[in-house]
DNA sequence: TCTTGACTTAGAGTGCGCTCTAAGATGTAT
DNA sequence: ATACATCTTAGAGCGCACTCTAAGTCAAGA
């Protein structure tokens, strides 16, 4: 490593910081779900901060459990450039009340295992369960 | 259908009752989240109240995201009778604790995602955007 | 008797999101 | 020169949880 550090981060740089895998990141390029990404000399890719930043987008909204395919359209609407913010907006405000109603969701079921657990508990600890167990 | 309707219920209609498909109940019955269902006469399935309360059950775990694999185990434990309460209840919690892990995070990405739609409305209505926009 | 419809089985197929393989190019260190 | 590490590609494979198909049985109704 005699040359200076060109610009840019190899792809398993980009891997260590961002968790996701190199396999997964040259898929979300090959998808489109990351623009071309820039190529050194050699044809190895070189991420900027620019990249970095979607590569984090990209995991917030599969965080969320957006599909892919949710993630292809909006990434779609990006390309487009500024024209598209407001049917951006409008995807994300669509997914995040989906995003808000599983949460409750699983607040309901969090509450409800709780429930069966304290009955189980319950026969354990010889205390007389409430007949109700659902 | 003139004999008077016989115990238990068809798997159609349980599968209306509960929002599984028939596949689905037979599927859970192969690989072992199910005793075997009482027959009918002619081989049919028929399913009585306490089927139908392991089977809202299997819903529960599946809603809160455990996998297949652990509510067999679940199940396994289930089948070898009150002694295994004690360890069925510790998968239960065991399980409760990363359900409620995974709320947490969901909770923190819908703040994420709710920062990032206000950022994009910002654009869209012109007013200067807080420049961090991670 | 014939048709219809609900059921049975074993096993194949599906959709999702990766994840890995194979074959090859390039660059660095000894 | 040689060994190695890292990258490239196209495309195959995988694990999960269903979901469906094909071929057959059975009972009720026209």
């Amino acid at each position: 490593m005699i040359a200076a550090k060109e610009a840019g981060l190899t792809i398993q740089e980009v891997a260590e910081m961002t968790g996701l895998t190199a396999h997964t990141l040259r898929y979300y390029e090959k998808i489109g779900l990351l623009e071309s990404i820039d190529r050194h000399g050699n044809g190895h890719r070189r991420y900027d901060e620019a990249d970095l930043g979607w590569i984090h987008f990209l995991k917030l909204l599969r965080g969320t459990g957006m599909p892919i395919q949710q993630m292809q359209q909006f990434m779609e609407l990006a390309r487009q450039g500024d024209d598209s913010i407001a049917d951006r907006v409008d995807l994300l405000q669509e997914h995040r009340q989906e995003l808000f109603t599983r949460i409750s969701e699983l607040q309901e079921h969090l509450a409800h295992l709780d429930h069966k657990i304290a009955y189980y508990q319950g026969i354990l600890t010889g205390i007389p369960a409430d007949p109700c167990d659902s």
